[in-house]
DNA sequence: AAGCCGGGGGT
DNA sequence: ACCCCAGGCTT
């Protein structure tokens, strides 16, 4: 039986989980974790739930100036409901998500009319307040309480992604359930220290993907020593952590399409230095020419081509003589190329065009379509 | 499942 | 210029 090729890396159904992932998570945040965050060393939901909220999609570092200001305003759950909307807008210009504030003010007002001013502790009552998702609700219940509930923020999904070798965009539905189960799995244990460690262990895990397992240049790289999880890291282990985790899928690029043309003289074709910024700036390239006709038609593309090579002199005959399609980061660019044959080549050309021989192809740099599309020609022996 | 919200930092 | 960030809500 001949085997099928596995081309693309697949995640294993099942991820085992280190049985100590959560502790060793939990000692590196005591010994190398962030302890002086302004939004630390609190039991005060209301300072925590504020934090969160704020640090939803925005990081750290723009955070803290914000915070401050806004405790120093508003220093109780029971002000902020107090507070006109005006004020509350006020000290969240400029932080973005602006839903984020006003859900902020919502759940305040409802903290006191429905919870009597307390903050709940149990994240399934926490996720029902407004501007409160399952991540958060878990991140506040641990701070304030220690509650033994996991955290799935950005942080995690790339950490997670990393160390357990999962392919696919997080975001994705799949991806993110197989996530939260694993995130569900990874918790240190419970126990009588369970409260304490579940304030280090959900600290840990956003100071690792924060501090250690960033996006760019991961410190394992640098020192396996220096990531508490580097010897169960899959990532780690097969190189993958620039691959992983899976980036969001781009959204569809538009199409564009060019007429390129091949002037052939012997095995010389005509080339044409391209402006220094733009597409291939600066590279030698094939003239193009602009056709308004949509849709695209043949033989007023060869008339066109018969006219634009006039300057560079004889032409015998132009046929359509290839089509292809290249992906830049922005936009599909559909190539087609027109060939023409010159009986003979004008003696002088200007300081943006010359003859390139086939067999110098290597010497100028060349847009690799274009060089395809050359080589394709000689190969089926058009030179 | 996909779109929407947003200013800011890293590369 | 592009990606992502201690996500959640709406359609």
């Amino acid at each position: 039986m001949p085997r099928k090729p596995a081309a693309v890396p697949v995640t294993p159904e099942a991820v085992a989980v280190p049985p100590d992932f959560g502790m060793r998570v939990v000692r590196w945040q005591r010994t190398h974790g962030r302890h002086d965050l302004p939004w630390q060393n609190t039991r005060d939901p209301y300072r925590i739930w504020l934090s969160e909220i704020m640090l939803q999609q925005t990081q750290v570092a723009a955070v803290i100036e914000y915070f401050q200001r806004f405790v120093a305003a508003l220093p109780t759950v029971a002000a902020l409901a107090a507070a006109p909307a005006d004020q509350v807008m006020a000290l969240w210009a400029g932080l973005g998500y602006y839903s984020r504030a006003r859900n902020l003010h919502r759940c305040a007002k409802a903290v006191m009319d429905d919870h009597g001013g307390v903050f709940p502790t149990d994240p399934e009552v926490l996720v029902t307040l407004p501007g409160i998702g399952r991540s958060t609700a878990a991140a506040i219940a641990a701070f304030s309480a220690g509650v033994r509930s996991p955290i799935l923020d950005g942080n995690v999904k790339r950490v997670f992604a990393r160390v357990f070798g999962i392919h696919g965009y997080p975001g994705e539905r799949a991806i993110e359930t197989r996530m939260w189960t694993l995130a569900g799995q990874a918790l240190p244990p419970a126990g009588p220290d369970q409260a304490k460690d579940m304030v280090a262990y959900t600290q840990g895990l956003m100071d690792l993907g924060a501090t250690i397992c960033s996006r760019g240049k991961p410190a394992c790289l640098a020192d396996a020593a220096n990531c508490p999880l580097s010897a169960d890291c899959v990532a780690r282990r097969d190189n993958l952590t620039a691959v992983l985790p899976t980036p969001k899928p781009r959204a569809a690029i538009p199409e564009r399409s060019t007429v390129m043309l091949i002037v052939r003289h012997g095995r010389d074709v005509l080339v044409r230095l391209r402006p220094g910024s733009g597409i291939w700036g600066g590279l030698w390239s094939l003239p193009e020419i602009a056709l308004d006709a949509v849709p695209f038609d043949a033989e007023a593309a060869e008339d066109a081509a018969l006219e634009a090579v006039r300057p560079f002199g004889e032409p015998a005959r132009a046929y359509l003589a290839g089509e292809l399609t290249h992906v830049f980061t922005h936009f599909r660019l559909l190539i087609r190329a027109i060939r023409v044959d010159l009986t003979a080549a004008a003696p002088r050309l200007d300081a943006d065009s010359r003859w390139l021989s086939l067999d110098d192809l290597d010497a100028l740099g060349t847009p690799a379509p274009v060089r395809r599309l050359l080589e394709d020609q000689a190969r089926i022996g058009l030179f």
